[in-house]
DNA sequence: AACAATACGGACCGACAGTCCGCTTTGCAA
DNA sequence: TTGCAAAGCGGACTGTCGGTCCGTATTGTT
């Protein structure tokens, strides 16, 4: 392994950058007023350091979102269902795109800095892949559902940054609102409603 | 009213500009690496006209976007069904989009700019009001579907640029097996197969 | 204590959107 | 046709930002 503990100046200094961002990006009118020369001063460190520690502006807004996102990654992998494995499929997919609803409203600045900064597009990060086949293999287990792929893509979009950030900050639209309006529509996509026995 | 007739030149040139703005974005590998002081030069004029032609970078995609959108647009105000007004309306929202999606598959390159060019967000473009607000009051005719405001926006964000982009440009899913697919996911949304008498 | 190895940080660079202003073209009017 | 504003032109210029560089300071190891 090529791993090497890293002097405790940086581990410092990693850690207040992204404490730094975190605070900048959280409340910020538009992602890309908060620049990167802001945080380096308001992490209280120099921009050399900053950019050693992440490569570059997308490292760092990656290496933010991915730490937040964290725990709902474990919770869906790990985690009891139905948003764990072992809930009925379709149950299971409501409970996803909720969780990443509820993600994005809670990390608005944030999921809309990854978004909105630099490489072109959400799709070709490796989170977009990790979730996109997730989604597609459950979607793949309710019955009379073809294409889990292309259906997959269609409902991440309906759940992405700008989207619900004009919905819920633009528009105002309320939170529970919102995830009851989503919960709807994926329904209707996950077919007619399953009789119940 | 306040028009006033362009000069002759500046027809000219804002025409000229259009073309080559055009021909740059249309074949570009990402839609930022085509710069102002590139289309000026391709247009064989200076950097200010451009901006006084087109005010800024985003007017610039704006003018160009919506010139080419508006066959489109043409044809979904007037023109015959199922695109056009008139057919039933779970046609109707098929067809306005499939037409949105050749339309993305048609000019990637244009798409993309609009998406990606500064202003944050497709939400908050009078283009998309407008089809959102067409796409919305055409789902409120199909029965059973209660809420087409967000509906509306979901099936949106399925045709997005850059999910596009992603699909039929990065892993190559060919032109009809996208329509095909999109199709068919319209078709859940809408509900179940409509009984045929 | 000495000495690599590692990290620091701010001066520096290149690129790009957008502005400015002296010069040219246009088209109206005498 | 000639005269003359007004409208338009274009490229030098500016401000800002992401990203690099390198002389200096900090670690931690022997």
């Amino acid at each position: 392994m090529t791993e090497r503990k890293p002097r405790k100046d940086a581990a410092r200094n990693r850690a207040a950058v992204l404490a730094a961002a975190d605070a900048l990006f959280t409340d910020c009118e538009s992602p890309d007023d908060v620049t990167m020369a802001d945080v380096a001063a308001a992490a209280g460190v120099g921009k050399g350091t900053l950019f050693r520690a992440f490569g570059d502006r997308v490292g760092l807004v990656k290496a933010l979102y991915e730490a937040r996102l964290e725990p709902v990654g474990r919770a869906v992998e790990t985690g009891p269902p139905p948003l764990g494995p072992g809930a009925e499929p379709q149950r299971r997919v409501t409970a996803l795109l909720d969780a990443l609803l509820c993600f994005k409203l809670d990390n608005r600045g944030l999921a809309l800095a990854l978004e909105a900064t630099g490489h072109d597009s959400p799709y070709g990060a490796e989170h977009y892949e990790r979730w996109h086949t997730l989604l597609r293999s459950v979607l793949e287990e309710v019955p009379g559902l073809a294409d889990g792929e292309f259906a997959a893509h269609a409902l991440l979009a309906a759940v992405r940054a700008d989207l619900v950030e004009h919905l819920a900050g633009r528009r105002g639209v309320p939170r529970e609102r919102m995830r009851a309006q989503l919960a709807d529509y994926t329904a209707r996509v996950l077919g007619p409603a399953p009789a119940r026995p």
